[in-house]
DNA sequence: ATGGACATGTAAGGGGTTACATGATTGC
DNA sequence: GCAATCATGTAACCCCTTACATGTCCAT
């Protein structure tokens, strides 16, 4: 449901072809929301039934012809209703928290490795976010409205928070974790 | 594919049937992981084909019949193949971020409210985390392993510090919203 | 000649949601 | 009389993933 959303987010900034909004899903957005080129390709036809988007062909002679898209006026209408929707929920699906959740089933030693790993995921994640805002600004800022930049740094910085949070428990877990070790060799 | 090591990781405590795992998912990692009662009986038929869980019918007559399911060998060892796998990446999807990200095409005040609810949606979400360790070791403390709580502690305790840093987050950027209907003012 | 950027798609299948269907017993 | 608890399922549909398929131009 939000793949549609983001992409009808995107074609507000600019108009543009499947294979741009792969790659600007790519170098922004990744970080809260990812698709497959082929979902791309696949929503646009479902918009274009649907009449929230509209395309024209252009045909090229030294590349291959491209499809370039631009949202409808029901397309914008439909965006600004999903994004002033207030009911999102906070819940979420972790598959790294449930095993943690069942690592009794485990070792220690090996849960202590299973956070040692996602420590420095995070960590890596954390450093990688830290070139997302200029990458973004320097991509779009001749196209995009000022005001929108904003914005954008909250969402990183939520990404930037959140990858703290973690490597902040992750420790706390394993300390706990080594105490208990400790006192199993006792 | 999770759902399916969720029912094999409560299998691995106790016997269940469709009725109580359902159950223990809602009273338990719902944080973490959730599923439509009728597709954790849909999950089971699947487990059952695969041999990786096995039931058997108890005849009831003050109550509905009822298919008591347990882990099998086969089972037990691929949900320990996949506890033990440390590739979970931490990436993950997040559609009131990409609500945030695209906020520019609302207004600051729209956004606000926006970002007042998500803060109080979390305050709720986390006082209703803070009996969860209480329900659950009141429920299963007499069959499980001590050592089993821990992990459970754990997971909570990721939530509670997770729920915090989005109430903090939510303050900061309300604040710089603030800031920019300030500068619009004048 | 090899690989990367440009460019668009199809096919099969998995996992999940929503809605619907059934029916007995127990407690207020 | 009504709601909750116990108890198990089917059907339709949606979104997404993985893999496959095709083809050109340009730079090294």
């Amino acid at each position: 449901m939000s793949l549609t959303h983001g992409i009808l987010g995107f074609l507000c900034y600019n108009d543009m072809t499947g294979y741009h909004l792969a790659k600007a899903f790519r170098s922004s957005i990744h970080f809260c929301w990812y698709a497959q080129t082929s979902q791309i390709y696949l929503e646009l036809s479902k918009l274009e039934q649907k009449k929230l988007v509209k395309s024209r062909l252009v045909i090229q002679s030294d590349k291959p012809n491209k499809k370039i898209y631009s949202i409808t006026d029901s397309g914008k209408q439909e965006f600004l209703q999903w994004l002033n929707d207030n009911h999102d929920g906070v819940g979420f699906k972790n598959a790294f928290l449930m095993k943690i959740f069942f690592s009794g089933n485990s070792t220690p030693e090996k849960t202590i490795l299973k956070l040692q790993q996602f420590s420095s995921d995070c960590k890596q994640y954390k450093s990688d976010m830290e070139c997302v805002p200029q990458d973004l600004i320097y991509q779009y800022k001749k196209t995009v409205e000022p005001e929108h930049t904003l914005y954008w740094d909250f969402a990183v910085e939520f990404i930037y928070q959140y990858m703290q949070m973690c490597i902040d428990w992750a420790n706390s877990c394993i300390k706990a974790l080594s105490e208990v070790q400790e006192n199993m060799q006792k």
